[in-house]
DNA sequence: CATCTTCATGAGACTTGGTCTCATCGGGTC
DNA sequence: GACCCGATGAGACCAAGTCTCATGAAGATG
C-alpha cells in the first residue's frame, strides 16, 4: 500500500526500536492536519508531534515543507525519459511525448488517487505551492526534451514539443486527480493527447468567419 | 531612468522630510548586494540598512524577498493581453501569442537590459528562485490563455497556444538578457517566433531516414 | 559476556523570512 | 493651533530551516 523508497536514498524499512516507516508517517501526518486546517495553518513542528517524531527528524526525510506534497517526481521524469528513449523509431515527436506521458500510466495507481484531490486543493490554496508545481512541471519538459534530443530531434523541435507534452500530462493529470471515483490515467491521457493533436493543427489555422 | 511607479499603488514622489523613492533605492541595494554574494547570502535586513531604510519598510514595498527581482511582471501580463485583443481578426491564435510577444518590446528598454544578465545569473542559483520563474512564466501563459478565449479560440487551442507563447517570449527574453550589448527585443521575439512556426510544423513529422 | 560501531533519532540553540502592533513626526487642511 | 494623514522605525513574535551534540538500541566483533 506504501511504498518503501524514499525519494533519493533507498532505504529497508528496517525493524528496530523506533516504529517503521517514518516517511510514510509523517506524510500521512501532514496530509490529515492539511486536511484540517490548510498548508500554512500547519507547522512542521506540529506534523511531526503527530507522527511521533521530531522536527529535526520531519527535515530528514523532507528537503522542505512543500516536498511532503510533491516527493516522488524524479520517477515520472524518469518514466518519461524511459519512455521516449524505448519508444519506435519511426514515430513524429508529438507521438514521443504521448507515449512518453501513456507510461506514466503504472505510477498513478489507486492508492496514488485517494490523496490526489487533496493534494490539487492544497496547491491551488497557497501562492508558494503554486510555485513549486510550476517548477516541477517545468522539470518535466525539460526531461522530455533531453530525451527527445538524445534521438536527433532538432533543438527547436524538442523544446516546443517537451513542453507540449508536459501540457499533455498536466491536462491528464488534473482530470484524473478531480474524477471522485479511481480511473486508468492511460485513458485520460490518452483523450488529452488527441485533443493536443488537434490543437497543435488548428494553432495555425485562421479564424472561420463567426457564425 | 527609473520608473515613479510601483508595482500594486501608484504614488508620486512625494519630497517630504524623507529621501524620496524608496522603491528604487531598496532595488538598487538589493541588486548590488545580491551582485556581491549572491541571492542567499544576503539578509533583507541588510538590504534595507544599505537603503538607509528598516526591515519593515523592505516588505512594505516587496511582498517578499524574490520579489525584488520579479516586479513588474504585471505589466507584462497587460501587455500581451491588450495586443492579443487589439489584433487584425483573420490573425491566426499562433500570429496572436506572436504578436502579442512583440508588443513586449516597448517594456525592454536599455534601462531594464543593465540588470538582465545579474537577474538572470541569480535565478539560475537558487532553487527556490528558480520557482518563482517558473510560476510567472505560467501566469503569463494563461494570460494570453484568457485573451485567446475572449477571441473564441477553442479552449484547448488556447491553452495550448498560451504556452507556445510564453515559450516564445522565455526564449527570447534569455537571448536578450544574454546579450553583452544592447539589443532590439522585437527583433528576437521575431527570430523566436519563426523558429517556433518551423518547430511546431516539425512536431508531428516523422523522422528522416538517419543518413 | 564485553565492547565497539552504526545510525535513526531527540533536544535545542540559532539564523532569517515574514507579520504585526504601536509610536513617531512632518505636511497639509480647516 | 488642532487635526488628520501617511511613510516610517522599533521591536516583539512566529515559523521554516540548519546545525551540533547527545542518546541508546541493534548488530558485529572479540
Amino acid at each position: 500500500m506504501r511504498l518503501g523508497l524514499i525519494g533519493s536514498c533507498g532505504y529497508d524499512a528496517t525493524v528496530s526500536r523506533w516504529l517503521p516507516d517514518s516517511h510514510a508517517r509523517l506524510e500521512d501526518a501532514a496530509l490529515e492536519l492539511f486536511a484540517e486546517r490548510g498548508f500554512d495553518a500547519v507547522s512542521t513542528t506540529e506534523i511531526a508531534q503527530r507522527a511521533g517524531l521530531s522536527k529535526a527528524t520531519f527535515f530528514r526525510y523532507f528537503h522542505d515543507k512543500p516536498e511532503v506534497l510533491f516527493w516522488g517526481q524524479d520517477l515520472l521524469a524518469d518514466t518519461f525519459r524511459q519512455a521516449i528513449a524505448g519508444a519506435p523509431s519511426d514515430a513524429s515527436p508529438l507521438q514521443l511525448v504521448g507515449a512518453a506521458v501513456l507510461a506514466a500510466d503504472g505510477i498513478f495507481d489507486a492508492d496514488r488517487h485517494r490523496h490526489a484531490a487533496l493534494r490539487a486543493r492544497l496547491i491551488a490554496s497557497s501562492a508558494s505551492l503554486g510555485e513549486r508545481a510550476a517548477r516541477k512541471r517545468a522539470v518535466l519538459a525539460a526531461a522530455m526534451t533531453d530525451a527527445l534530443r538524445a534521438r536527433n530531434v532538432a533543438d527547436g523541435t524538442a523544446d516546443l514539443t517537451g513542453m507540449v507534452g508536459a501540457a499533455i500530462y498536466g491536462a491528464a493529470y488534473e482530470r484524473w486527480a478531480a474524477s471522485p471515483v479511481y480511473r486508468s490515467f492511460a485513458d485520460l491521457a490518452q483523450h488529452e493527447f488527441d485533443l493536443t493533436v488537434l490543437a497543435a493543427a488548428d494553432m495555425s489555422a485562421r479564424p472561420r468567419a463567426s457564425r
